[in-house]
DNA sequence: TTATAATTGTGATGTTTGTCACGCGCGAAC
DNA sequence: GTTCGCGCGTGACAAACATCACAATTATAA
């Protein structure tokens, strides 16, 4: 368990067995039961998870009363409401579990301490950063350049998993398309 | 030009006229004509721009030939293909001037040296990056919230001066919406 | 188990948006 | 000044997609 948050940050930074210690001990380990929220609508946010194994779902709530999945996060995945995270100001989105599901949580002081005192990690959170956003700009690229069948087949080639362990109208929602019109790609 | 670049590091992080004359030394300034391409689809991408004046369009062309706009960059913006920055592959986009465009560059190499000598420039680009971030997830939530009419109003009420500067064409691309469609928006 | 809710597929229909075709006005280049 | 290309609008039609309605199947909980 230790081990794979040790792994996962070595991809990036190199890190000694006391270094590792170190920044662990800023970090807490949580368990959440499906459905539970990590992160509310409208309250303070003050944690980023690092999920070690499980499923989250990060979504936005339109005033409709219609939710959008802004991003899933599996196992491996950091999430948060980054801007409310960074900016310190309330959640526009909230986090909730599909799965049971256990993390790796620090707080904002933690994180800050951790960055100071650690500038290797403050490496990795830029490096971490940089991902995320060319992430970002590859979903907004695939909104321009593709249809909805062609989204849907381009996330069926990247994650098949989600195919099994999320339900489609929640899949439907992530693709920004209807849960009948997606029903129809899968013939 | 050299107080504009230290006021917007400075939004973020203060610094010492000597800091400041430090942090330029790194950067090269740059003027390019209208058309002129700072960054060309397929090769490498060894720089970073900071937009002193005029306006740049990040593009990025489909099999098809189309072009689909991922992003502007005017005044006070940072732009490059990231992706190939950061991670030194070749760039799948093109940064073309839509205005006469002067610049600061920063090389990739001069930015990971920077960041080395002057901890805290890491943290302003860090900052940079977070709010990237946050921008591109905003935009993906527009997609997956509004239809065709809806992101041309938002677009207009944020960024009203891109209606006078760039064809509606472009502006179309960017949306993700046909030519024809946005023109019948402005009705 | 049984009842209850959640998930999924599918037909019918309407709306949104794209594509093709055309004309007009304006500015750049010669 | 004339020519040429570009930006922009607009009509007609086709394609993509949403919405509504309903049934069937599968999970979940009492």
């Amino acid at each position: 368990m230790k081990k794979k948050l040790k792994e996962h940050i070595e991809k990036l930074i190199p890190l000694s067995d006391d270094e590792f210690t170190f920044v662990l001990s800023h970090f807490t380990f949580e368990k959440y039961k499906k459905n539970d929220f990590l992160i509310q609508e409208g309250e303070n946010v003050n944690y980023c998870y690092y999920v070690l194994s499980g499923l989250l779902k990060l979504v936005f709530n339109d005033k409709n009363g219609k939710q959008h999945i802004v991003s899933f996060a599996m196992e491996d995945w950091w999430e948060s409401d980054f801007s409310a995270y960074f900016l310190q100001t309330k959640s526009k989105m909230s986090l909730q579990c599909i799965e049971d599901t256990s993390v790796y949580s620090i707080s904002h002081k933690n994180y800050q301490k951790l960055s100071t005192e650690l500038p290797k990690m403050e490496l990795f959170f830029l490096k971490k950063s940089y991902s995320g956003h060319i992430a970002s700009q590859n979903r907004i690229l695939s909104f321009l350049t593709s249809n909805a069948k062609e989204r849907y087949d381009q996330l069926l080639k990247q994650h098949p998993v989600l195919f099994q362990r999320v339900p489609k109208s929640l899949l439907a929602s992530y693709l920004g398309v209807s849960r009948e019109t997606l029903s129809r790609f899968s013939l």
